[in-house]
DNA sequence: ATTATCTATAGATCTATAGATAATGC
DNA sequence: ATTATCTATAGATCTATAGATAATGC
């Protein structure tokens, strides 16, 4: 398949070769494994859709699982760090008074637009990260390329609403998690519920929507359940 | 295993023994396929849980699609009625005035309620039905099973929010199951990126937290995007 | 002379089916 | 006499490795 191509010239020097190869076996492992996830997916299926021999797999990645982290690390990093980049900078533009919309447009929007304009390798890698964010296999990969970002997000939340205890501050991150998850697993669920007035794969749409949706949730969470509140409520028994 | 129980006897008629293991063969796979998925389970699996052999699922489901299929449906359908019928009580109860966290109370509350008090098969299914939901094999599952009370919820929220946009309360529900789906996913992420303050199985605390935290983000959503406001877009360009 | 890729193959495992055995049913 | 369960096995597929071949590298 992509041997057919005739446009793509072979690369000359071996390190450009292997450079090139790496990178289909990547991108042929991200589109599947979005898909159908670690289990759903063969080194056969990746190699067939990359062109060369399965063997070849285990040359470049050793074993599956390992392939797995590999598509998945490429550019897990690059999106957290660019959050991360964009949460210090809110931070410091804001001041005094960051606001919650503010802390979630730079934590979400931020990943949005890459999602949005970073091509197809970056669309895949979206559903991916849902795929990973669910399953179980992926729980330690989630922690470890995300937990410095979401740890900042929070932190910058917890300024944007002082008299919120960080329970509650959580239990919204949570919420928000699992919409932007939902929205990058890309399932075509809504289209069909909606009759097409919404597409899955519209993320300029949610990108509209979801910050400012999530900062009056969290807010609402703030206010019913104010500091001490489990300390007043026993006092008003 | 079961086998092993003592304290159960062996049921005395065939109709009984049939529907004692097709029980057993059922919560074997619902737990199963509720932590891996469809392709991270064999049909070995479900049956050395169970303590038959392989060939017993194969006698009473033909292949393993329909046992999965078999172990969604069972369950599936009694959650759904249940919330349609919480959906129906409360859109009489309220008349001509249903709220938006009347109505997500009715169809997200109802749902918790039986996973928090129905027993480890229910929240095992819970976990099943986020794994459904995020899997491509799932749609048409989802589809069958849960778009008539999402559909009422939809015809609720419509008249809870009289000049909100469908598209604004689609894209809200849309926001509105991922974080639940998430929730069921339980996963444990939250309860280590709090350092414990949030407990992913805890869903009486979600419960307590996400009708009221959604309920404000829809409001807030359809606040942004009057009807007409394409219109008024335009017109202020 | 090194490295990218392929061929061949071992060994494990999985789904599925045919037919045997051991229970219950009348 | 019927049905629940098991044994045996076919056939497919999967991961992984060893070793051959065909390129680039100096």
């Amino acid at each position: 398949m992509a041997k057919s191509g005739g446009k793509e010239q072979r690369p000359r020097t071996k390190a450009e070769q292997r450079a090139a190869t790496l990178e289909q076996i990547l991108d042929a492992a991200e589109l599947l494994f979005s898909r159908h996830g670690l289990n759903g997916v063969t080194l056969r299926d990746v190699a067939r859709k990359v062109g060369v021999h399965t063997s070849l797999m285990h040359y470049y990645f050793v074993d599956k699982r390992q392939l797995f982290e590999a598509a998945f690390a490429r550019r897990a990093g690059i999106t957290s760090n660019r959050r991360m980049e964009a949460l210090e900078r809110y931070e410091r533009e804001a001041g005094d008074s960051p606001t919650v919309v503010g802390a979630l447009r730079a934590f979400l929007d931020t990943d949005l637009d890459l999602y949005i304009s970073g091509g197809a390798g970056w669309k895949n890698f979206a559903a991916f990260v849902s795929q990973v964010s669910n399953s179980s296999e992926g729980a330690a990969m989630m922690d470890l390329y995300f937990d410095p970002v979401v740890l900042k997000l929070i932190s910058v939340l917890r300024k944007a609403l002082p008299g919120c205890p960080d329970r509650e501050i959580f239990w919204g991150y949570h919420f928000v998690t699992g919409a932007l998850m939902h929205t990058l697993g890309n399932t075509g669920r809504i289209d069909r519920l909606s009759g097409g007035l919404c597409k899955s794969d519209d993320l300029a749409a949610v990108k509209e929507r979801l910050a400012s949706f999530m900062a009056a949730g969290l807010t609402a969470l703030c206010a019913a359940h104010p500091k001490n509140s489990r300390a007043r409520k026993r006092l008003a028994l």
